[in-house]
RNA sequence: GCCCCUGUCGUCUAGCCCGGCCUAGGACAUCGCCCUUUCAAGGCGGCAACACGGGUUCGAAUCCCGUCGGGGGCGCCA
């Protein structure tokens, strides 16, 4: 393969914003691509809207990228030899080529008013037609445009399109698409105030950074006539399209902020790793072919394979993303689940900043414990109100229940008097008296533990006792800002709460 | 309204291009059972879909037409 040949794709948000799950899955298919084609992946940002675009939405759009797992090797951070990547700074190659085209009488200066513009509008949208530009100022000459721009008159420049005729190109996720030119006017490809339009400066970038495919949302197919004849216009090779489908909500409506977290951001936050949020991106219109679903950043580079990519729009699942979560963080070691785990631990005030080796220790076999089922890092301080909580009167209606039963009174009172004298308590100890309780009483299984768990948690589930009593035990003797109650001062409480 | 795209279990999808192998497969969710002397996790199993109507054909989820539903677009926004 020579250079060439050399694929080049890109990812070209506008900085607006934080970046959004729907950009991140298209930023996600085109950095995917890249990587298993051994070609490039160029990020330029799209800052032509003066009025929504600020610097720090750059720099947390490239945080959040960066976050995902993704790279570029062009990039307004990292250069390149395609530059510069911010549209802002590119705005003498716009007025080059648009002088180009105004020269070659392919493009003409426009001076028709806003409000003229939005009541033809407005006109042909009741009339139930498309709404085309008339080409009113489709035959003002350069020279006059150019007497009329000189006496301050403001105008924009749009292209000449042909009056009929057919636009047709091959997506590569939705096949042929063809556009009928009677239903396309004349776009504006530089605003009166200089600035390029979106859809010119586009065709500009993409053909001057040599870009092979053009990798997008679905919200772009009506842009790709107009593009193309810009293309055209400038006499330059067309690169592939593929439009990917929308991501929706629940209901079928644009994923907004009301059917939950929708930013990078905020899932990062909440505790959802980044390798499960690109294998959950990566599902949304496309499926591995076989086998395992759990997948890591390199699994997927292997597998994707944009011909496999959905038509139709896709629903974002916050069940599934959980799933997957859950299915990356079993995969991590448990240093790295401490690690992760600990900032929301010290955000809910159970942990200091600063932690001995043996709290660490300790924290690393909690968190172990502890993790499993939880679906995003942020759910874990509630898990661990079973270690540094135990608050009798607080108990929900389940665990009262299971305290009143008759047998399970029998239980406790057996229970607290065989702690009574005791000094030290571990799960050897427990087994024992439980093994005791059973003889005597005749209780057994559930109507002997379920009860036991309650007394030591005040809760009606939890981990297994075998891995609570230790874990407790052993918490109850290190210094955290919440102290952890003993097992032997839970017994004790819970015995004057219920009177025993 | 007009243009473009799209329509398989509740959800993501496989299959569709190249009709028969589809009594439509998998995953999430859900339900049940097993395991664990509780819960969860895990294992096993169940429920559950080709939008509808016409063709074409010996035979259609797969091809054609129409209807209906959904989405996107129709800016001197990107």
């Amino acid at each position: 393969m020579n250079a060439e040949d050399k694929i080049r794709v890109r990812f070209a948000p506008s900085p607006t914003g934080y970046i959004h799950v729907g950009n991140a899955r298209t930023a996600l298919f085109n950095w995917l691509f890249s990587r298993q084609k051994g070609g490039v992946f160029v990020l330029r940002v799209e800052d032509t809207d003066i009025e929504r675009s600020r610097e720090e939405y750059e720099r947390n759009l490239i945080q959040d990228l960066r976050w995902l797992g993704l790279d570029w090797d062009e990039g307004p951070d990292v250069g390149g030899n395609f530059g510069p990547y911010r549209q802002s700074e590119r705005l003498e190659l716009y007025h080059k080529y648009a002088s180009q085209l105004l020269e070659e009488g392919k493009a003409y200066y426009c001076f028709c008013t806003a409000e003229e513009l939005e009541s033809q509008r407005q006109a042909a949208l009741t009339e139930g037609r498309m709404p085309v530009y008339s080409g009113k100022c489709r035959n003002i000459s350069l020279d006059e445009a150019r007497r009329r721009l000189d006496t301050g008159q403001e105008g924009a420049i749009r292209l000449k399109v042909p009056d009929e005729g057919l636009v047709r190109f091959e997506d590569l996720v939705r096949g042929p698409v063809e556009f009928d030119l009677k239903l396309i006017g004349d776009p504006i490809i530089v605003r009166s105030n200089g600035m390029p339009a979106y859809n010119y400066a586009v065709v500009i970038d993409d053909a001057l950074m040599n870009i092979t495919h053009v990798i997008r949302g679905e919200d772009h197919v009506s842009n790709t006539p107009r593009q193309i004849l810009l293309y055209r216009a400038l006499g330059w090779k067309l690169p592939v399209f593929a439009h990917l489908s929308m991501v929706m909500g629940k209901d079928n409506t644009r994923l907004s902020k009301r059917h939950g977290a929708t930013s990078v951001d905020q899932f990062r936050r909440d505790g959802i790793l980044a390798e499960a949020l690109c294998n959950y991106l990566s599902f949304l219109g496309w499926s591995p072919p076989e086998g395992n679903e759990v997948l890591r950043l390199e699994e997927l580079v292997r597998l994707f394979d944009l011909g496999r990519v959905s038509r139709s729009a896709a629903i974002f699942d916050y069940e599934k993303l959980h799933w997957l979560n859950r299915q990356h963080i079993k995969l991590l070691g448990p240093e790295k689940k401490l690690e992760l785990a600990l900032p929301y631990l010290q955000e809910a005030g159970l942990v200091d900043k600063e932690l001995s080796p043996a709290q660490q220790d300790w924290l690393k076999k909690a968190v172990e414990a502890l993790i499993e089922g939880v679906d995003k890092f942020s759910g874990l301080p509630q898990k661990f109100s079973l270690l540094f909580e135990f608050e009798p009167e607080k108990m929900d209606e389940e665990a009262r229940q299971i305290i009143q039963a008759d047998s399970a009174r029998k239980v406790l009172t057996a229970f607290i008097q065989k702690t009574k004298e005791l000094k030290e308590f571990n799960y050897e100890i427990f087994a024992t008296i439980t093994g005791a309780i059973k003889k005597e009483t005749g209780i057994k299984g559930r109507d002997l533990f379920h009860p036991l768990r309650v007394a030591l948690t005040a809760r009606a589930s939890g981990l297994e006792l075998d891995k609570f009593i230790p874990l407790v035990e052993e918490g109850a003797r290190l210094a955290f800002p919440r102290k952890i109650k003993s097992c032997l001062e839970r017994i004790r409480e819970i015995s004057s709460f219920l009177q025993l």
